[in-house]
DNA sequence: CCTACCGATCGGTAGG
DNA sequence: CCTACCGATCGGTAGG
């Protein structure tokens, strides 16, 4: 019962804990939250099905914390990076590239985790249909914010439909994700971030103030 | 033993068997071909489980008529309209707004049937996927032909990237379905038509050679 | 974390 | 088209 001991016990029960969020993320990347099956996936960690019930009190408990790895994972490896570029014209562009390079390093096996489980939950209502929904909300209300201060600053062209460029930018990223899926063949990826480009009147070579990083590679 | 008795009991099969297959076509627009389980489906046609397999010898048999139901509707609401108008930029435009019609129109309840089956089947590869992504790349083919006729004739700016013109065309009519299926919003679904002539540089008011025509709403 | 179990549902079959 | 069934798997629980 000495405190070691105890640490000990519990750093395991987190790890795991882990180990299990990190699967299921990948799993429901590729095949959605709902058909995640706790057998599947306990099967998969090396635990019994009922072992996930220690950690998770319902498949709808396992869900939410699925989502809430794989939101922690997004902000990672795309939003903090596309964060080294201020907001605007140029703040668009390092979104993009950055989702479009989590896409291709696969980070998610199959894609963007959350339009993958929000096509899959869209006819099963509920809290969790609302996390997913609650996210793609607020990644397009970011992107909406971008658009607005780049219009602030002029960066624009002139009349430009704001909420058409917003649409226009979405349909791009999410194509990149849809056909990546399908086919695995990542030019998609690449005609995304020059669609995105083109919209924005930005060179196709090197975007300024988008200084080419490549992001660790990690598989999660 | 007479001829019209056969008949009869015959044209009562093929009856119900259109009526499944119409049932399936709906179900599987919103949830996908495959959480097509036969048991509902059997249940809402209002037969038993076992008299699916008096017509269908398998799941998979089910599937892929479902897919030949979908796509003989979809030619006959969206292709077919379509052909009024010439191969080109103006037959693009009518293309576009023959499918955003039929998303609007809830011609499926889930959108359109084949990017909603194309995500579900993505982890599942057989006969049915391939059936399904056979459809898309004719329907992605179609779009790239009419972007040729339209170069060819020099309805496109100068020096336009044709592959970038299909990924952007489709990216618009992509999204129009998904996000109608996530917040049946329909302006989103005139945020694609408009991006499609904004892309294409035509008018935004009224297409020349696209006359406005209400395509007969019909539910499948 | 485990074994052992629950009722419900899955796709599919036997036999009519 | 039906009833009656099959083995497998589902999410979840009891009890440890």
């Amino acid at each position: 019962m000495a405190s070691p001991a105890t640490r000990a016990v519990r750093s395991d029960g987190i790890r795991s804990r882990e180990a299990i969020l990190r699967a299921a993320a990948s799993f429901a990347s590729m095949h959605g939250l709902e058909e995640l099956s706790l057998g599947e996936l306990a099967a998969e960690v090396g635990i019994s099905k009922s072992g996930l019930y220690a950690h998770f009190g319902s498949k709808e408990d396992l869900q939410l914390a699925t989502i809430a790895t794989a939101t922690a994972i997004f902000e990672e490896v795309v939003l903090v990076p596309a964060r080294r570029v201020p907001p605007g014209r140029d703040g668009l562009v390092a979104l993009s590239d950055a989702f479009c390079e989590h896409i291709r390093d696969r980070v998610f096996p199959g894609g963007c985790f959350f339009d993958t489980v929000a096509a899959d939950l869209v006819a099963h209502p509920g809290p969790v249909r609302d996390a997913v929904t609650d996210f793609l909300r607020g990644w397009r209300a970011l992107i909406r914010e971008h658009i607005r201060v780049a219009a602030e600053r002029g960066e624009l062209a002139p009349g430009e439909d704001l909420e058409q460029l917003e649409f226009d930018l979405i349909a791009y990223l999410s194509l990149a994700h849809a056909l990546f899926r399908i086919d695995g063949d990542e030019r998609v990826i690449d005609r995304a971030e020059r669609a995105v480009r083109q919209r924005l009147g930005v060179s196709l070579d090197t975007a300024p103030g988008t200084p080419k990083r490549r992001v660790a590679v990690r598989r999660h």
